[in-house]
DNA sequence: TATATATTTAGACAAATGTCTAAATACTAT
DNA sequence: ATAGTATTTAGACATTTGTCTAAATATATA
């Protein structure tokens, strides 16, 4: 859970998951989307990747991610508790 | 939100919310629960104030510290939006 | 094969974060 | 007043984080 809130704890990461709710992405279109270099998507990319937050597919020369939501149930459970 | 979410950024202060969740507590009963010097504590206490997720109310010389969830309801519309 | 495109990896660097000790502030009680 | 208790503030320091540029890797295409 811990590593969930590191990854949620970042503007730019937290955009890029409401962008992947609505569709699937390449690396590319997502980096897109942002006033920032590449390389620093990439490494938001890696950290939502390491939280299992978004999970990838290669398809060619095009990484494809898509969000995974269900290691968010803990988060949830969390706060859901703090505010009984 | 953003505030809220760095508070959440951390395992003590998510600690210290758990505690709160069950009664109010002074700012050296939170401290006793951590093996951790106290301005740390009082540091976490204050980043918590900052983001809303607790309140204070002075006793003498005790300061009282009390839950305050309310700050949650975005974090919480955030991770239920992203689920849907 | 050579070149272009997509993406990541490596490494540098500044800023933010979490911890500590020492000192300051505020209140209580002798 | 003085000493003790509760808590915070100040300042130092190491670690983590987010950003960048340059280079590496992998794939596609001429």
């Amino acid at each position: 859970m811990n590593e969930v809130f590191k990854a949620l704890n970042d503007p730019a990461r937290r955009e890029i998951l409401k962008l992947l709710r609505k569709r699937d992405m390449t690396a590319g279109e997502i980096a897109a989307k942002f006033d920032m270099a590449a390389p620093s998507v990439s490494h938001h990319l890696d950290k939502l990747k390491q939280a299992g937050l978004v999970t990838t597919v290669k398809e060619g020369q095009y990484i494809t991610y898509s969000i995974n939501t269900t290691v968010l149930d803990d988060v949830l459970q969390f706060i859901l508790t703090l505010k009984k």
